[in-house]
DNA sequence: TTGAAAGCGGTACCAG
DNA sequence: CTGGTACCGCTTTCAA
């Protein structure tokens, strides 16, 4: 690998004009001839700066870390490609760290995250323990929650979570429905609590009784979606519509209930957060309520960039623009 | 920050000296008593490492990059799983880059990322320009393809993508298909190449006239699964079967398959290669062929690191394990 | 307009 | 067993 000295030597100069040049200071000002010289001997020997060097001068190394718990999960692809593409637009690099289960012993993980290797970190991870969150703030590292609230946390951007399971109680309601079941995430999601929250809201705005055993608590999987979807179907009065609160949740609700013989949309409507591939490929398509998702990813970084280089802004975001998707899991009653 | 100088500082001794301790080096013993003193300065300021300086004295920083085309592709999400894995249990990073469409340009990019960011680099594009390779071969740059052949690259590791395309066929013919159709991918992917050749080779091998309008060439999405299904059954003697290049045209096909009411599996049977949550979730339950794919991601890794560090070892690693999972998309005839 | 030199935060070699 | 020092590759201030 040539370094400064080695183009300097070609272009015989110093490495420290060379540096200029490549960096085009506008502080100090070189001869054409000699900018023209550097340029030619960094083309000829292929030079491109080392990072490594260069942050450590300069205290900043061009990238950021997100932190999401599951890569195969869509909705943190959504939020990634968001956060990709804003992150290439400011010129940094994106690295990403799935914690995939390995969920303890963060503290240890982000810190050699953090010690140089990257300017800040945005945390997609829906359970990051507050301890991790204190830490973060003791220490005035650079970070941003995404799709997270915290009360600790000084910075996060979400989406408007309960506006969009109000919109998606309320199509059923439109439709006819006044049973409607509620697959909900787990508890420990600050997600799932405030999609519960839009759910009840919405329900109580129609002046419809709200029922506790129709909300069933689980994780935000197909399986719990299935287990769930069978207590609701075993109730003596059974929901003639649930909104699920999200897609996994959704497609394993409906391979349950058609496995136990409840056609969708006929007997049972179905209405889900999130629209990614999936929703279209199951049958009946599924309807659904789409969440500003990349928005999320990039938000974070405008965010977590502004707070890198201590510009002032909004230290919390809410991003609204919930919207309905249509298809046919669900029927008028 | 806490610095090395920091520490020393602290404990009343020369920064070396914590060095040593911290590394806990073999070569110089330090006396049992500063050592304790040093660790207990270490753990009072809270002292991390900073991985720059770190890296750039020792030319290596213990990051590993992972391109890929597209996150919200689940193949890749268990490529990238296993990849993790491996490179935690080295004690690396994964920086994980979607190139996102963003194709071109990649060689900067390449260069940029390389250029001390990280030890070396596992290309899973599968559409990485040869240009790209020449260069990353002449450069002398640790790399490794993963999911992808190339006469270019002197370093692989790929799945046995003809033998599980053998096992789906084999499996339609086995249940007595003979009109068996293929939903290619596209042709400029290696893998593509691989199964349709490993397609030709079973239905020629069980005796089947090979018949080149039963296979559709197309791109690996869903939309390219739709339109082809509906060429192969406009054809005046449909197939019976079809193996689908993977998950996604599979999908796709049955969609559009069924919304001209064709009933799946009793009018036409589905196979499909990879096998990811989706596979289950789609109704009926497809059956697929399962590739080792997060397998294929920690070999990568394996072979990454052993090349970064001039190891000996395979250029070339083929991981052998396509199996079959049943479902329910298949009847026989 | 250019050159010299210091220093970012570590590691490792050599001397004591 | 411990301290001093050079250096990794770059940026930047200060002098010439």
């Amino acid at each position: 690998m040539p370094t400064l000295r080695d183009v300097a030597k070609l272009a015989g100069v110093h490495q420290s004009i060379v540096s200029r040049v490549l960096n085009d200071d506008k502080k100090t000002s070189v001869k054409e001839e000699t900018r023209r010289r550097v340029l030619e001997a960094a083309e000829a020997l292929g030079y491109w700066p080392n990072a490594l060097a260069r942050g450590l001068k300069l205290k900043s190394v061009g990238s950021l870390a997100l932190v999401i718990p599951d890569i195969s999960n869509p909705v943190y692809a959504e939020i990634i490609r968001g956060a990709e593409q804003e992150a290439r637009r400011s010129g940094h690099f994106l690295l990403l760290a799935s914690t995939e289960g390995t969920d303890p012993g963060e503290l240890e993980f982000l810190q050699s995250l953090l010690e140089g290797r990257v300017d800040g970190v945005i945390l997609a991870n829906a359970l990051v323990e507050d301890a991790v969150i204190d830490d973060l703030e003791a220490g005035r590292y650079p970070y941003v929650l995404v799709n997270r609230r915290s009360q600790r946390a000084s910075r996060y951007v979400v989406a408007d979570d309960a506006a969009g399971a109000m919109l998606a109680v309320n199509y059923l309601i439109d439709r006819g429905h006044r049973r409607i079941g509620h697959l909900a995430g787990p508890p420990t999601a600050d997600t799932a609590l405030t999609r519960k929250y839009g759910y009840r809201q919405a329900i109580e705005a129609a002046g419809i009784a709200f029922h506790e055993d129709l909300v069933i608590e689980g994780s935000y999987s197909t399986d719990s979606g299935r287990v769930g979807i069978r207590r609701l179907l075993s109730l003596k009065d059974p929901p003639t519509a649930v909104f699920a609160a999200n897609l996994r949740v959704a497609a394993g609700a409906m391979d349950a209930a058609r496995r136990t013989g409840t056609r969708i949309p006929e007997d049972l409507s179905v209405v889900a957060m999130h629209d990614t591939e999936l929703a279209e490929l199951l049958s009946p398509g599924l309807t659904t309520v789409r969440l500003p998702l990349e928005g999320l990813g990039r938000e974070a970084v405008r965010m977590l960039l502004r707070v890198a280089r201590g510009e002032p802004g909004p230290e919390q975001v809410v991003l609204l623009g919930a919207e309905l998707v249509e298809r046919e899991s669900v029927s008028p009653i």
